[in-house]
DNA sequence: GCGATCAGAT
DNA sequence: CACATCTGATCGC
């Protein structure tokens, strides 16, 4: 596609269209009350948080497209200045609420953006997602990829969101007289907190902004910001630190539970970074034992592949369980196998496992595209990038290596400088 | 004083 | 590390 057309969570001067894949801030920086360079492309839940995201944000710039709906868009070419055309489908990318891919055709060829997605096919929604994916291409493959990379990586392994969501239910049942805080982000995981809800039979405590976001998702009777009526709360992802755990544990006994799939990989374990088998926890008693932190490195159980068991206690107070709003490595897969790229770019750059993808589908016969900013500049072939990945891999064991060790001196790493206070004693405190 | 941008933090 | 987010400093208006 030419340049200045359109842009995908990219919000610069110099496009006629641009797209928002979901409402996470690091794919609206950018993007503030105050824009006007362009119409903006969502899906219908997105449109309807964006007021609550950017307060006056002009309205009539706002383009709302139905999922699985095929759009048809016209914009001027700048070198020609003759009309394209331009068909957009915006496909359930299952990440947080509102999140969609984009499938884009038209005579540049076919370019599917997934933004930040997750792909568990045995859900009828993901299927649902796979049939309108594979009935707009109608038998094409996609020229170009725009992947979440995040875990790309055979590396990462984790189940289902409903596994995960099960597995945090029973660690919370398992821990009847504990407080229990839940780290979360501004949006996403809304499923998680409604599962555990309806298992345990509890509301759950969000702040509240939080508390809003809910209702303008319809969730109405789940949540509340009344501390009083539960004791399973979900707070700020910032906000969950070790020193919070540590103040709540002076007032009664608290433990977190960190939602992620970033630990979560068949590596970390060879490297013994002190999984904890589900029936080897036991009951949080408060006290900062030794012996707890010893737990977490003797008292593991060594299992393989995917008979890792959560929690993984990777702080005094703190349980990482693998629910994940991003595609572990075998889904990144499947959605390979369904578009069959012909390019493949990774959009997560920043992250420490930015391999190219396509070092690892090799058999998929795509070519690997480097980028200057963000444009595509350069295609090479994969291979020799052995080195490079090598390294790479090697400096993640290290990583891992490093993070037992700081385990065992209970996360000293993770703790905040004394001097700083914390910053959301309002979304933690009791009463 | 406000918005944009960046560094630094968890 | 950094899934995404927040705070605080700085700069230009």
């Amino acid at each position: 596609m030419e340049k200045g057309l359109v842009s995908i969570d990219r919000w610069v001067k110099g496009s006629q269209a641009y797209f928002l894949t979901h409402l996470h801030a690091d794919h609206t920086r950018g993007l503030s009350p105050l824009w006007t360079l362009g119409p903006l492309f969502c899906s219908p839940i997105t449109a309807r948080l964006l007021p609550s995201r950017f307060p006056g944000l002009d309205s009539s710039l706002i383009r709302v497209l139905e999922i699985g709906l095929t759009h048809s868009i016209t914009l001027i070419s700048k070198c020609s200045g003759s009309e394209v055309h331009i068909l957009v489908t915006p496909i359930d990318a299952n990440h947080c609420p509102g999140a969609v891919m984009y499938l884009f055709r038209g005579e540049f060829g076919t370019v599917l953006h997934t933004g930040d997605f997750r792909w568990e096919l045995d859900s009828e929604r993901a299927q649902l997602a796979r049939r309108n994916l594979l009935d707009a291409l109608g038998g094409e493959r996609v020229d170009l990829l725009y992947l979440d990379n995040t875990y790309c990586h055979p590396f990462f392994s984790f189940p289902t969101r409903e596994v995960a969501a099960q597995q945090v239910v029973d660690f919370i049942k398992q821990h009847p007289n504990d407080e229990i805080i839940i780290a979360v982000d501004n949006l996403g995981k809304e499923n998680l907190l409604v599962y555990i809800s309806q298992a345990l039979g509890v509301k759950i405590w969000v702040w509240p902004e939080r508390l809003k976001t809910m209702h303008i998702l319809g969730l109405d009777d789940i949540f509340t910001t009344d501390t009083s009526l539960t004791r399973v709360r979900a707070v700020p992802r910032y906000s969950f630190t070790l020193d919070t755990l540590e103040g709540l544990n002076t007032i009664c006994p608290t433990i977190g539970i960190m939602p992620s799939g970033l630990t979560w990989g068949s590596l970390a374990f060879e490297k013994d970074i002190g999984y904890v088998g589900l029936s080897e926890s036991e009951g949080h008693s408060g006290e900062k034992s030794k012996n707890n932190r010893k737990r977490s490195t003797n008292g593991n159980i060594k299992l393989a592949g995917d008979q890792i068991k959560p929690p993984w206690k990777f702080q005094e107070y703190s349980y990482s369980f693998p629910y994940s709003d991003h595609a572990c490595f075998s889904e990144i897969q499947e959605l390979m196998r369904t578009v069959l790229p012909k390019n493949v770019f990774g959009i997560v750059s920043a992250s420490s496992f930015d391999i190219h993808p396509c070092h690892h589908f090799d058999n998929l016969n795509c070519e690997l595209c480097t980028v200057s900013g963000s444009e595509i500049s350069t295609k090479v072939r994969g291979n020799h990038l052995d080195a490079s990945f090598r390294n790479k891999l090697n400096r993640r064991a290290v990583l891992h290596q490093n993070l037992n060790r700081s385990n065992v001196k209970c996360g000293r790493h993770l703790q905040p400088s004394a001097s700083k206070t914390n910053r959301n004693e309002g979304c933690t405190e009791k009463g």
